[in-house]
RNA sequence: GGGUUGGUAGCUCAAUGGUAGAGCAGCGUCCUUUUAAGUCGUUGGUUCCGGGUUCGAAUCCCGGCCAGCCCA
């Protein structure tokens, strides 16, 4: 306990809330100050000229994230969008008045700076600081500067610290941003053209998955969030759009777990006159240029198995069904009935709900033991019909369809199809999903396929699993910004 | 939803039934090229919340809240 019941040293909010005050007291508000930086951090050190120290002058902003205070002198960091950059801060070169306020910054703060470029003795390009501005007051004290923030509660909730403190979490989310600007790009330039879609539908369509429900007053109706793109993106191939992309959020009213959260970001893209082949050319040339435009390399490690991820060298392609008998070793199994099939998943150690129909029997094999080993990208194709009602049938064998699911690190990456464009297909394929509730059938798409659309191929692409893949991280919300959590305790 | 692990100072962590501690941060001092800077001193606790057992609970028991992991 303290002797001095007015002492705040322990509090370090009142502490900073004080310094406030006093500098406001002499007229100094630092929430109406401004600065105007010339130079991101990266940008001034690549400014400074080797061997012609304090030839450049720069003017950087960011907050003050490390204070070593050696009297008459300090050196500190700063950090901005692009990282830190050392200022070394001097009482002879700033003047005594400036140099004392200075000394009663805290970490935290946010500052702008003017200097010049030089080199230390150890080599590290550092602002010599003539003058500087605060422009925020941190009332709040940061994490701890070595371990930074590690109760992975706080680090989603308060993100903005793990941000400023956890200079890997900076990078992979930077990344993800660099992932998906690199895609925009990459489409563009093959002449997709860029939509957006409603969230807010009357009927949930284009996946299997329970949605979100909500209300709009003013029409007094109910309305679902989106669960996928397809169906407004395939109304834009009848529009006449032939190559449509939409990298737009999805809402899943499901469990939440390392690979899922409620809300994720899906790539859906369609071209017109292309087939699921066309598709795989196309993921191939995007992932491949990604990996050396975001990553530099042609092969990443894959986190959990330790093996080296090649996306450089032609890409495995092998048919479902063929999986599956290799599998469970029965050449037979599609010819197998319910109850065999449910017995052959047993001998394989899994789970079979009695409810399940005979293709989820499979699918569970599938899921369960072989997604999880295809860590090389492999083209799975040829799914069973009964896993999509949205794509083409394949001619020569109609229990199966033209498509392909991507999977990559032993997750599904990428899903894409040859898609169904005769309109009475579509709708029978719609029908035996729903089982007779009409309500579930998305009429006004039928109708627009009836308008004709052209044969196209397409593709979604998970944002937030190829995020995963590429920056290595174990989870999905380490690679969204801010993950869904319950509501605050 | 089930199992399991955890929640202690602003942050990172100790303390396994017997006076709640350390490092960083904070506060005060010394130090004009530091790199987790260094130095001397020092403040700071609803041990997640609520019950219970006990002479005594951060610790054991029950319930709840929040989070991680595994499973569904």
């Amino acid at each position: 306990m303290s002797e001095n019941p007015s002492d705040i040293s322990h509090d370090q909010h009142a502490v900073r809330l004080a310094k406030l005050q006093e500098l406001r007291a002499a007229g100094q508000d630092p929430f109406r100050a401004s600065f105007a930086p010339t130079h991101f951090s990266g940008d001034a050190i690549k400014a400074h000229v080797e061997g012609q120290d304090n030839a450049v002058t720069v003017a950087v902003a960011g907050r003050l994230v490390v204070i070593r205070d050696m009297g008459k002198s300090q050196f500190v960091k700063i950090l901005d969008q692009q990282g830190q950059i050392q200022l070394y801060v001097k009482k002879d070169v700033v003047g005594e008045g400036a140099y004392a306020t200075f000394r009663k910054l805290d970490l935290g703060d946010i500052i702008g700076a003017r200097g010049t470029l030089f080199k230390t003795k150890t080599g590290e390009v550092t602002v010599r600081m003539d003058s500087y501005t605060l422009v925020a007051k941190a009332l709040r004290p940061l994490p701890e500067k070595w371990h930074g923030l590690s109760d992975p509660e706080q680090v989603y909730r308060q993100r903005y610290l793990d941000l400023i403190v956890n200079e890997e979490s900076r990078q992979r989310l930077r990344l993800r941003s660099r992932i998906v600007s690199h895609i925009r790009r990459f489409l563009e330039d093959q002449k997709f053209i860029e939509v957006e879609t409603p969230v807010l539908q009357s009927i949930a369509g284009g996946a299997a998955a329970r949605p979100f429900t909500t209300h709009h007053n003013a029409l007094n109706v109910d309305f679902v969030l989106r669960i996928s793109l397809e169906l407004y993106l395939k109304r834009l191939l009848v529009a006449g759009y032939d190559r449509v992309f939409e990298i737009g959020r999805n809402f899943r009213n499901e469990g939440v777990s390392r690979r899922h959260n409620p809300e994720f970001t899906m790539l859906e893209v369609y071209q017109a006159y292309s087939d699921f082949r066309g598709m795989m050319a196309l993921i191939k040339d995007l992932l491949t240029t990604l990996c050396l435009d975001v990553l530099g390399t042609s092969g990443i490690k894959h986190a959990a198995s330790g093996e080296v991820i090649n996306f450089g060298g032609p890409w495995r392609e092998v048919k479902y069904k063929d999986l599956i008998r290799a599998t469970t070793g029965d050449a037979q199994w599609f010819e197998r009935s319910k109850a065999e099939k449910a017995a052959g998943a047993a001998k394989l150690g899994l789970y079979v709900d009695p409810k399940w129909e005979e293709f989820e029997i499979t699918n569970e094999i599938f899921s369960k033991q072989i997604e999880p080993t295809l860590i090389q990208p492999t083209f799975v194709t040829h799914l069973p019909r009964e896993l999509c009602p949205l794509a083409k049938i394949t001619a020569d064998d109609p229990t199966t369809l033209d498509v392909f699911e991507l999977c990559i690190g032993g997750m599904e990456i990428a899903p894409a199809y040859s898609e169904q464009n005769d309109p009475a297909v579509q709708r029978q394929m719609f029908e035996a999903q729903a089982g007779g509730d009409q309500q579930a059938i998305d009429q006004d798409f039928l109708l627009a396929l009836e308008h004709g659309m052209p044969p196209a191929g397409g593709m979604g692409v998970g944002i937030d699993r190829l995020c995963i893949l590429l920056t290595g991280a174990e989870s999905i919300r380490d690679v969204i910004l801010f993950p869904q959590l319950r509501p605050g305790a």
